[in-house]
DNA sequence: CGCGACGTTGATTTGCCTCAACGATTGTGG
DNA sequence: CCACAATCGTTGAGGCAAATCAACGTCGCG
């Protein structure tokens, strides 16, 4: 077997399946190793599967009309990742999905979950918590948005990821931020200044 | 009873369910009817109901440290709504809701719920749905809020709520899309000049 | 070593905000 | 039902945060 059913307890814990339960779910997922730069999910694809993160960092990004990129998410240890406006509702992606560090994820279908939350109920429930959790950081961003300068943004941003900085770079939480490269220089010049 | 059983079939359309179970869901709903400008949900409450909107306007916004009003979003007939990030955490709101106009609402409970997924499971999947709508529609929000100009955010409002012009307030638009009320009249007159 | 990717800095422009004033529309009490 | 006030939307002048455009220093890697 290639996958460690430690890992699916890992995956999915707070829920205590049986023996049947793992293997039925490790029947379901996928294991992937991939290196740096290697693209998931490309805009115009069917959407078919999500990713949960074990290792290494990705984000998730939207291609404008004039060529910019504007990153949605990062995603790291213990996230789940897809372009998820297309996977619910089967449909073709808008958004692109990248590794940014070499990462080890594992990918499961919608028709797999399907099957699977018709088998462990608890597994809905497991699923709707974290898009209750999702949903509260997209409402936070939105709020942010509206609400707050580039630079707040840029300091309740390192705030929340204290080390992810080591990680990505500065024009991908620029291109999170909403704001340009240049400016991002210019606000941590003025925070160094502090 | 002081609500009807096709209410129910309304709210939960493409569900099926027993007698026994419309009883059961109709025991958990509370019927509100409320007039323009009433609040029914203020920041530092704790959230523990969550409201189907049957008819009227409602809009959830959050107030920024400078005293700033932000429109999170319009809830208009068969939408659900709440001040979601505290809803699900049991926690205190920091959004406001208010009536823009006279309303007819179902109110429910956290714990009713819980109480009826156990009971009847279509019904988590039912949320687990809606919640997936929403989500989408946030993510759009954020796409817009990056790459859009307040023009296009503007023309993609009206777009997606067309006759919301005669309900809401130029000023509540304007807040929802981030601008001020005079940014948002000159787009409208610049926009009338195409 | 040399090249490309990345980050910084400067000069200028621009989209939207702020402040202020003024019509238009709506609601209300006499 | 009219008069008046309050609310709402529009317009103008000036300002500011961030974008754009351009140049340059630095780092890592083939």
């Amino acid at each position: 077997m290639d996958i460690e059913k430690s890992i699916i307890l890992e995956i999915f814990k707070d829920i205590t399946f049986s023996d049947k339960e793992v293997d039925l779910i490790e029947s379901k997922l996928k294991k992937l190793e991939l290196k740096k730069g290697t693209t998931i999910l490309q805009a115009e694809e069917i959407v078919n599967s999500q990713y949960y993160v074990y290792d290494g960092c990705l984000r998730t990004y939207f291609i404008d009309k004039s060529g910019k990129e504007h990153t949605l998410q990062f995603a790291i240890n213990d996230w789940w990742i897809s372009d998820y406006t297309a996977f619910f509702t089967a449909s073709k992606a808008i958004m692109h999905i990248e590794t940014i560090q070499k990462a080890t994820l594992y990918r499961i279908s919608r028709t797999s979950m399907e099957d699977l939350f018709i088998e462990i109920p608890q597994l809905e429930t497991f699923f709707r918590k974290k898009m209750e959790k999702a949903f509260a950081s997209f409402q936070n961003r939105i709020l942010a948005s509206l609400a707050q300068s580039a630079k707040e943004r840029y300091l309740s941003f390192i705030n929340t990821y204290p080390n992810i900085e080591q990680t990505v770079k500065n024009y991908h939480i620029a291109s999170y931020l909403g704001i340009t490269t240049e400016s991002l220089s210019r606000i941590r010049k003025e925070i160094s200044l502090d």
